[in-house]
Formats: C-alpha cells, structure tokens, sequence
RNA sequence: GGCCCCGUCGUCUAGCGGUUAGGAUCCAUGGUUUUCAUCCAUGUUACAGGAGUUCGAUUCUCCUCGGGGUCACCA
C-alpha cells in the first residue's frame, strides 16, 4: 500500500508551498487507494505553539484534504527516539562525541582559513581515552567516509552524491539528548511505513545523511519524489516575506479552495493541455512522475482567472453562504438569485462579489463626477423624468425584461439611442458607468427604490 | 566557495530525433453588450550559448553561461 506523509514544523501558519507538496502526497496515496498521513515536527521547543498547529490543521479543513489516522506529533515520541539512538550506540553504529560547541566552531574556523571543507574530524569515532568530565556528550552516527551515495528520485532521476563530499559523523543527538531532525524524520517515516516521501526539492541534500540512519537502523528506503521549489518574482525560494503566502489569506481574499488547489496542483505539474480539474479529477489523473524538474515561478493571475471560472461555476445557494463571511445577507432577499446570476460572472474573488452587491443594493452615496460630466448633458434629466412617469404607471414590475420594456419603449418613442437613457440612468442608480444590466438592477432594486434614486439623481445632480 | 539541482513564449506548461514548436494565462485588436465585466474571434512573444553524435537536433553527450538549493547541537 501506498502510504505518503506531510510532515510542517508548526512555526506559523500552512505555506502556499507546502500545501502544494501536501497535495501532491495526498492525490498520490488516494488514487492508490493508500493512506495519507499528517506529522507534525514539534521537536524545537522554542519555535513551535500549538496555535501554528492549529491554523494548519485549519487550512487542511478549508481546503478539504483530509487525513487518515491520527496526526503523529513528534513531541510525544521522545521515549521511541531513545530507544533507537540507545540501539545504534549498543551496536557501536554512533557514539557520544564530547566535543564543545566551542571546540567546535574552532575546528571549522581552522577549516574555513584552509580552504577546506567544513566538518567534523572524526575524534571520538573510536575513542577509548578518558572522557571529559564536564561536558554534555552529543551522540553523533558513524556515517560512511567515502562511495557514492545514490538517490533514486521520482523526479531528478538518479541523484549521486559522494559521501566524503558530503558527509561527515553528523549530530543525531543534542547534548540535551534530544534527537535532531535527521534522525527523527528517517525513524518516524520508516516506523509510520511511508513508501513514498514526496517533499521539496531543498531537502534533496539532506536525504543522504537520512539515507545513513536508515542504513544503521535497518529500515527500508522510501521512494524519494524532490519537487522543485516555488521562486518568488525575484527568482528566490517564496518565504513569508513574499505577500500572500499563507493559506488562509486566500480565503479571507476571497479564493475559493477548489480555485487554489487547480492553481496549485498546475504548478510544476500538468496532465497535458489540461487546466481544470475537479478534485475527483486530480485524485484520478495526478502522477509525481509528471512533476516537472524545474522551478516555478509564483504568480497569481492564472489563480484569479480559475477562481472567476469557478465562481460562475458556483451555485447560488453556495455563494450566498460564502458571501455572509463579507457581511452580505442575500437569503431573505427575493431576488436574490437574479442578484446573483448577474454577479457571478463579473467577479473574480468573493470579496469583489461583496463589493458589487453592495453597490447595487445599496443607494449610491456620491457620483463619480467623470461619469456626471460624461452622462449628463443635453436633455438627460428630461429623458430620466419620462423614464421615471412610465415606470410610475406600471404594475407588476418583477422582471429584468419587465424594466427592458419600459426602457425599450422610451427609446423607441423618442427615436434615441439606448445609450442616451442608459448612462445617465447608470449614474443614478449606481452612481458610476459601469455595473451590471440596468434592467438586472432595477428589478433586484424595485420599482420604488429605482424612482427614488432616479429623483434623487436629478435633484442632486447639477448639470 | 564545495556539493547538488535546474534552463521552451512575461508567467504556468506540452513536447520525449523529423512538428508551420501546441495549450493556458497575461497583453493587444476586433465582435457581442446601453456601460463595465463575461463570452467569442484574431494577433504579438519561446527552445540560454557553443561544440559534438546523427541524414536530421528543442529533444542525446560535453563545455560555457545563467538561475536556484544546501552546507547547524533549525526543521
């Protein structure tokens, strides 16, 4: 069985980036039928809080990944990592190291003014002096001094590293006794049985030394899928300092989940010349071996262009739901739905939908003055006030097409051009040029509200 | 700097020895629309460079250049 993990560190909230490495392993085990498991890295102390784990577990439940089985929290296995440190030093596969963080830099400080390699020498491989008395030992693992190192990725191919540019007896555990993250993510992925480690490609240069511990503790070596980094405008790793790259800003911005998570599952990845996929579609057609090899560049304007796709692809019901989080309450309204089938093709995120029901539901407070001098001129506000006497006289005005009528009458009675009653009659109803059908937004306003802004409009405005 | 990875339109990508180098997005233009947006149509733009291998290289090899990642008692 297919088994495949995400494993964050909880240091803040999801990553754009690491929710796309977490789809990635999540589509993988489900189109096997296999299990997708969620770890969480809490062995630094100081820099975790349950609140970064929460907001993680938060944007899982957001973006609708779901998780098999219990989340594993590193902090709860301490008593496990002993076991297996205590394993390899009773089978003199590492050792304690008593050399201080002092003695140490000045090592690598010596090394540095050589020219060479930074690393540790080696001096209590095999030690059977005495043994400094007042010093917290580390606990470091015999890794091998020299032959090739070969990684067999999903993605890059076959990766070869030589052990003596690389590797040295590295730390696994602090002087603490705490074990460090090499060690911890080689025992905890081999004991939670992930087959296959689908991660980014920055850790591509840490999975010899993981390679290391495997190899002393006996456990068999995962498939290794490194996925190219996500760049920022400037060409660099995206970090917190890039804009929006926390998941939940997506939301409160108004994205929907299954916008982000096409936009997220196309970069670096493709299934030939398509661009939509549902999410039973990725969960059938994603393949890691489709991953491209290369780095990818964030930019959201394919994002916007998915996310206006599935906002008209939305049914009413749902996005009145959504549309309560931006203070908008549509479901008493009656015409709601017409409201809403003529905004949701004009919106490219939730919130700019909230900014436009506004806009037609509310009375305009002021008018764009570019739009006065535009559409108020000549006889505008005599064509507005006949516009106005015919509405009056009607009964039974529910419908766009009902206001269409009265507007195609007017129109043809006085032999003008549509455009002469409709900019004017634009201004005062929504204050500005541009907006939805005026048809559309009279029959969501009604009759009364439509007369009262258009009187309003021709006492207010100065022509 | 050592080691490793990468290099097709501005961006996301298809391509897996022979293609007018395809799609999407963005941008521009035109059409539709009373306006804006949507929608439809059309268009501009790419194989980093150089050697090889080959009848033939975007595709295979090498070099150069460029970009990135990583080198902790952090994860």
């Amino acid at each position: 069985m297919i088994v495949t993990r995400f494993a964050p560190s909880p240091t803040g909230y999801l990553h754009i980036g690491g929710l796309r490495t977490a789809l990635f392993s999540y589509l993988w085990a489900r189109k096997n039928g296999g299990k997708f498991l969620l770890r969480i890295e809490d062995t630094d102390e100081r820099r975790n809080s349950d609140a970064a784990t929460q907001a993680i577990i938060e944007a899982f439940e957001w973006v609708g990944l779901d998780y098999d089985d219990e989340i594993t929290y590193q902090s709860h296995r301490k008593e496990i990592y002993a076991a297996y440190l205590q394993q390899l030093l009773n089978e003199g596969k590492a050792y304690y190291c008593y050399m201080g963080k002092e003695e140490l830099s000045e090592l690598r400080e010596q090394q540095m003014a050589a020219k060479e390699r930074t690393r540790y020498d080696g001096r209590y491989r095999d030690f059977d002096g005495e043994v400094p008395q007042d010093i917290d030992p580390v606990i470091r693992i015999k890794a091998p001094l020299n032959g090739a190192m070969v990684i067999h990725d999903g993605i890059k191919g076959e990766v070869v590293f030589q052990a003596e540019d690389i590797l040295d007896d590295f730390i696994i555990a602090r002087s603490d006794g705490t074990p460090t993250y090499n060690f911890v993510v080689a025992v905890d992925d081999a004991l939670m049985g992930i087959t296959e480690v689908i991660r980014g490609d920055d850790h591509l240069s840490n999975t010899p030394k993981q390679m290391v511990v495997y190899e002393a503790l006996g456990f068999d070596l995962p498939k290794f899928y490194h996925v190219p980094m996500i760049h920022n405008q400037q060409g660099k790793k995206l970090s917190k300092r890039d804009g929006a790259t926390d998941v939940m800003a997506y939301k409160e911005m108004g994205y929907l989940p299954e916008a982000l998570l096409n936009f997220l599952v196309r970069l670096g990845w493709s299934h030939g010349d398509q661009e939509l996929f549902s999410f039973e579609e990725m969960c059938d057609l994603f393949d890691p071996n489709d991953i491209n090899k290369s780095a990818s560049i964030y930019n959201t304007e394919k994002l916007d262009w998915l996310n206006a796709h599935y906002i008209k692809n939305s049914s009413n019901t749902t996005l009145a739901m959504l549309l309560e989080a931006y203070g908008i309450t549509l479901v008493s309204h009656d015409k709601k739905e017409i409201l809403l089938d003529a905004l949701k093709d004009r919106a490219k995120t939730l919130q700019e939908m909230a900014t436009m029901v506004n806009e037609v539901i509310s009375t305009p407070k002021s008018y764009d003055t570019k739009a006065v001098k535009k559409a108020f001129k000549g006889d505008a506000k005599a064509i507005l006030e006949d516009f106005t006497m015919k509405l009056q006289v009607r009964d039974e005005m529910h419908l766009p097409s009902d206001y269409h009528d009265v507007m195609e009458e007017l129109v043809n009675e006085k032999g003008i051009g549509f455009g002469k009653i409709g900019q004017p009659l634009r201004v005062a109803l929504l204050g500005k040029l541009s907006g939805p059908g005026l048809d559309t937004v009279m029959a969501v306003i009604g009759k009364e509200e439509s007369v009262r802004r258009i009187e309003n409009a021709i006492t207010g405005i100065e022509s």
